[in-house]
DNA sequence: CTGAAAGCGCTAACAG
DNA sequence: CTGTTAGCGCTTTCAG
């Protein structure tokens, strides 16, 4: 026989091609495959060894159209650079991946056009989908809270719509930041603001208020929140009078201690400083950094989970809050 | 008529209730939606707002199976909270968008048994694969590469093995420093060895091992890639009798700064550091860091286009490999 | 315990 | 330019 025209598209191996090599039919296939029914062990064993003999490999595509669900849960953040999200996201991960399922990942590039592009996309694919820190306009929310679409929304509340979210506690995370300044001495701080769009930030600042009812000066800055942005604030904070400053992030912090640093300024001699999240990097800065540290992976198990319930039809999940804990480094110190 | 009874799962509106509505047929809604063919203005218009008053989203599963291709490329990574690989899938995503596709990556969390099976299901979902810094044994890339299957890989070299692939000059990376290291009159350096099956740390060990012959001495100590393990090697680097240490990556260097700032060793003046890849905060550190840039948006770039190529079954790609820059900052000093 | 056959939602010839 | 109609690969009744 001459040879086949090279470059023959391997045709893909079916659950026919199998069938027909174990000599039993689809439907006994498929049974093995999905390890349910009462098939004859002989039988069931000659699929299996049909099966990789043939290098067979269900296509999911074929399955997700039979089952009419994909078993696959997606996830959209902002940025998949910042290690806030990897730990939700490998949390989130281990939870499906015990459930047989798996986890779809995109990055919105922190543009909010892009973000409802993709939450779109991302629902064809998914049985479900995790928005974290969505930037996105209230009404997109809004026009997906109506569809019924299994949505489950980390780090934003949107008031009055039916909308299942996971939170964490900025608020009581701010508020043990400026206690403990507060004790320290501290009356005047500079809070570096975090992103325009960010409701974590409009929480920052809202506790922030809440603070200076305690008599604590709160003044604040536009940053961001990347260390560069810190970076280049920080001549700025030096000039605004406060003792202490309050970054919006570990990141932010890091830059403007980076920055500290090349001006002289020692931490907390000079000036006081706090981050938030604590990232990694935040126990190895020097001074290490006073943070409140965020139980990421306890988000992304508990948004697991919750999808999980949500997919299922279930009604009424409680939004849930995450609580936060202060962690007291030495990039704090007493006001001499 | 009696209410429905409730969680009365919402069937999903197919291509049908599109065309039911728009008074066309399944084939002029696929046309419109496929942006295919010519399609009378009037009725393209009429399925479009019968689209989106429907709130209609075409099913991936269905489409992937009708059209044999899934649009979808898959990319495993060990580690998703490495930056390392962020800037890769960023870059891939781009290109992969650029073509209508998308990309699902999923982490295999440094583990070479989850990495095989990881690949094995990525592959039921994607039209291709990049697997980045594959620590998974010869023989399991062997069993792939035999299948035809449309692999690319990343950071690693396999001998005698047709697997299409991507590398970074680490060779040229590490002599570079080497270079820089002797200029300054450095003789006897430190290596903190990198993971075990790292394809990468062979590399510089085979780098380091020609430094030699230029009459550079080099003594090695295991570490790791992380943050933590740099750190904790910290004070046997100090025992070393090296007066300059190349550390396997940014992030052990960084470890390893914090903890020669804790103990009192001042760099560059008592001792030199290098990293390796330029992750951001190298240039945040106290002192910036000298490393070699690798430009993995380039890699993700090339990986992208080199995919297209083998899916589209090209023949004979290039091996390729990325280039790299030596960045010298201030962790490195003349020796006094 | 096993097989036949009807879809799942969409695409892509193939006829009009 | 538009509609009909086979499949795509797998799951899932429904008979046997």
């Amino acid at each position: 026989m001459v040879a086949s025209k090279r470059a023959k598209r391997a045709k893909r191996i079916t659950i026919a091609d199998v069938a027909r090599e174990a000599g039993a039919s689809v439907a006994t296939v498929s049974r093995v495959l999905n390890g349910v029914d009462t098939v004859a062990p002989g039988l069931a064993e000659r699929v299996r060894s049909a099966m990789d003999d043939l290098g067979y490999r269900p296509s999911a595509a074929a399955q997700g159209l039979a089952r009419g669900r994909s078993g696959t849960i997606g996830v959209l953040v902002p940025d998949l650079a910042n290690p806030y999200f990897h730990d939700i996201i490998k949390a989130l991960s281990a939870v499906a991946r015990s459930a047989g399922g798996r986890v779809l990942v995109m990055d919105s590039n922190e543009d909010p056009a892009v973000e409802r592009e993709l939450t779109e996309d991302l629902l064809r694919y998914a049985d479900g989908l995790l928005l974290c820190s969505p930037r996105m306009p209230r009404a997109d929310l809004a026009a997906m809270a109506g569809r019924g679409t299994p949505l489950l929304v980390t780090n934003r509340q949107v008031q009055g719509l039916a909308l299942h979210s996971i939170t964490v506690d900025f608020f009581r995370g701010i508020m043990a930041l400026c206690g403990h300044l507060a004790r320290l001495g501290h009356r005047r701080v500079l809070y570096l603001e975090g992103p325009r769009h960010a409701w974590a930030n409009g929480e920052r600042l809202r506790a922030l208020s809440g603070a200076e009812a305690f008599g604590l000066d709160v003044v604040t800055l536009p940053c961001g929140s990347t260390t560069d942005e810190g970076y280049a604030v920080a001549p700025a904070a030096l000039e605004s009078g406060a003792t202490a400053v309050i970054a919006y992030n570990d990141f932010v912090a890091l830059g403007v201690l980076a920055r500290f640093s090349e001006l002289g300024v020692r931490v907390p001699d000079d000036i006081s400083l706090t981050g938030f999240d604590e990232i990694d990097m935040a126990r190895f800065a020097a001074p290490p950094l006073t943070t409140v540290a965020v139980p990421r992976d306890r988000l992304g198990q508990a948004a697991g989970e919750a999808l999980g319930r949500i997919m299922a039809g279930g009604e009424d999940i409680e939004p849930e809050t995450i609580p936060v804990e202060l962690r007291v480094r030495s990039s704090t110190g007493a006001l001499s």
